[in-house]
RNA sequence: GCCUUGAUAGCUCAGUCGGUAGAGCAGAGGACUGAAAAUCCUCGUGUCGGCGGUUCAAUUCCGUCUCAAGGCA
């Protein structure tokens, strides 16, 4: 008999966090937040990061585990959240994963694997530096003999992916498309219960993204990047990739206005909340998706109904 | 009031030496296995401001009107 996992999933700012406390007290749970971002220090306001008072006694894990300056990956994501899930059996706890990056919470309920490898950074930047002298073009052709499924399946121009199939082959000797394609088969690790909130109106979960902009900036987003800038954060590092940061980091380098700033922010997130809807509707086809505004954004009813069907 | 310039896709604009038009952004859809809030792919018919004129043919030339920006009074 597998163990139980519950995951909570959703597109930023469907109401997630008070989902999941309400469900979690009521179900003798701990969270495990599966953001890419919320994973740094620091990054706060920004991220939507759930506040100490609103955790009402609720125990979350994978939030704040790294520093910024710091690169972060899934692979360590993987082993860290699967470790705070195996402590929670132990201590018979019911695990609540809680997040919007689809690709984090996949990468731990399902029994996938990645290759144990060094970061070797020297062979990533010779392809980075072969990349700039060919051009994405010829240089996605080393692929072709490498790695010809992955040279049909990966486009030129999406460069990060050529260097790691291109990366993954020189390092292991094998090919990345063939690994991918054993992964993929790969079963579910727990006995998982599967909930993506979605609004089926997404003009008013836009209005709702672009109001708690509003309220970020109220609530110190440019003071917050300000302190990490004095911290020496630029944005080279993965951590001010994220949306909110990078563009503030645009704003302070004067090249944008403090509104143009704030309208990109508003847009890429709407972007994100696409991808986001696309990444759930395809790769989790069988979870229960549930529609908060047809719920009258009633997170106590919501949490309710989770429940049943979790007992079920 | 006069002069100049402009009026083309939701927005910013390009273009057609006369044969009814195309980029970027926005928007929509999709992919995704060690950067994922990242990265990448696909999708463009719109009275070419209104009305007249010239012409086989006008969004393109001419006239006029309307609106906008700038200049002169």
């Amino acid at each position: 008999m597998k163990n139980k996992v519950v995951v909570i999933a959703g597109a930023t700012a469907t109401g997630k966090t008070e989902v999941s406390i309400k469900f979690a007290e009521r179900m003798h749970g701990e969270v495990i937040s599966c953001d890419s971002v919320q994973v740094y220090k620091g990054l706060d306001v920004g991220s939507a990061k759930i506040k100490e008072e609103e955790k009402r006694g609720i125990i979350h894990h994978m939030l704040d585990v790294v520093d910024p300056e710091k690169p972060y990956d899934i692979a360590q994501f993987q082993k860290e959240a699967r470790r705070c899930i195996g402590e929670l059996f132990e201590r018979k706890k019911l695990p609540v994963l809680v997040g919007g990056t689809g690709f984090y919470i996949q990468s731990v309920i399902r029994d996938v694997y990645f290759t144990e490898m060094k970061k070797d950074e020297t062979i990533r930047g010779e392809l980075e530096k072969e990349l700039k002298e060919k051009g994405a073009e010829a240089f996605h052709e080393k692929l072709r003999e490498m790695d010809p499924k992955s040279y049909e399946s990966i486009h030129y121009n999406n460069t990060k992916r050529v260097i790691r199939a291109l990366e993954y082959y020189l390092l292991t000797g094998k090919r990345i498309s063939e690994h991918n394609e054993i992964e993929r088969k790969k079963q579910e690790l727990y006995d998982t219960t599967f909930f993506v909130l979605y609004f089926k109106q997404r003009n008013l979960l836009y209005e709702r993204t672009d109001l708690r902009l509003d309220q970020m900036v109220q609530n110190g987003l440019f003071a917050e990047v300000e302190a990490l800038m004095k911290k020496g954060l630029t944005r080279e590092h993965i951590s001010m990739q994220a949306i909110g940061y990078k563009e503030v980091l645009e704003y302070f380098a004067g090249e944008v206005s403090r509104e143009e700033c704030i309208e990109n922010i508003k847009k890429n997130t709407r972007h994100l909340v696409k991808r986001q809807y696309t990444w759930f509707a395809h790769q989790q086809k069988d979870a229960h998706f549930i529609a908060v505004d047809d719920a009258g954004f009633d997170s106590e009813k919501i949490a309710e109904e989770m429940m049943k069907r979790v007992k079920e």
